[in-house]
DNA sequence: TGGATTTTGTTAGAAACCTAACAACTAATC
DNA sequence: GATTAGTTGTTAGGTTTCTAACAAAATCCA
């Protein structure tokens, strides 16, 4: 009957993330914003006046949706564009005053949304966590670098159907 | 400065996600499928002919969303939608034959993904993450329900702007 | 100096998601 | 039986996200 992809981490990692994002958007709506704005407020808290392709990188998103989002941002007052001096392709973003007192409520939200999700986890468990978390990140974005079509190696893999998570084989990868 | 949100569980578990859903993308790409679309199938796989309201709910996404991809999987051939005969508002929702040919090249993908995710991790981490996990999905499925308003509850908290998540020191990771 | 290349950002178009409002059908109650 | 209430699904409109194609500025280089 195929793969069992309810019982599979990669599943598990989408819906848990389904149900913070859905959270999230929650406590985000009683501040005026949407999910994924509040990251740029922050990264920019952080180091104010990134280029487009900085925040890109930190946000771990594409280009274009950082365009989009900094328009929006930018017509709800609480960031603004300018083009660099010695560079004209640069367009570096700051945060305006409103911006700057929206981050405080973007801060309450965050730890009140960490707390809710973590709730009944020890420090140890959640430090495991974050851990476990990074090396899923690591592992999938250095792919992204290789940009493989090592198709053939796996088309070649005799693996059953069934050989996947926790059952048969599996002994790490 | 603020809360420590790169540090924070959170926001490593929404990276991770937003990593794996691009490499799923790259994978589902070549297979002509978009992101969230292999759910549906692998969820119909299980079991066929379920309402857009129970696939919402084992999909962890909202009605109009289950809607609109229906329709374009229809458009696709995957999938077809029925009218069901003792009850005129329930639409059962079925694989075509095509539809069940598409699932073998999912579990592929899906596979690799896995793998590709999970390297150099062991079973017995592999295991605790999705446990963890799993804590998450419940903690934040439960407040979904209460669609709690305790805002005052936290509002006098009287904790300090670092004391989040293992609280200030943080080392490694 | 002037044209080709690279880098940076935006535009165009599409899909997955959301909430709010609506239509259609069933069930319940008078 | 007819009106009311509740359930199920769709439509409308918006945001985040993507890829592909484009424009503009800087750099390279002949």
């Amino acid at each position: 009957m195929g793969f069992n992809f309810k019982k599979s981490t990669t599943f598990r990692l989408a819906q848990a993330a389904k149900a913070q994002r859905s959270r999230s958007g929650a406590h985000l709506s009683r501040i005026g914003l949407h999910p994924g704005q509040e990251a740029v407020l922050k990264v920019l808290a952080e180091s104010d006046g990134r280029t487009m392709s900085q925040l890109a990188l930190a946000l771990g998103v594409q280009p274009p949706t950082v365009t989009k989002m900094v328009t929006r941002l930018t017509s709800q007052g609480l960031v603004e564009r300018q083009l660099a001096e010695h560079d004209g392709r640069l367009a570096r973003v700051y945060l305006t005053e409103e911006g700057h007192e929206r981050i405080q409520l973007v801060d309450r939200a965050w730890k009140r949304l960490e707390r809710e999700a973590l709730a009944g986890m020890d420090d140890k468990d959640r430090k495991k966590l974050r851990k476990l978390l990074r090396v899923i990140e690591k592992n999938l974005s250095s792919k992204m670098l290789e940009d493989d079509d090592d198709e053939e190696a796996e088309e070649a893999s005799p693996q059953g159907d069934e050989a996947v998570n926790g059952a048969a084989v599996e002994t790490q990868v």
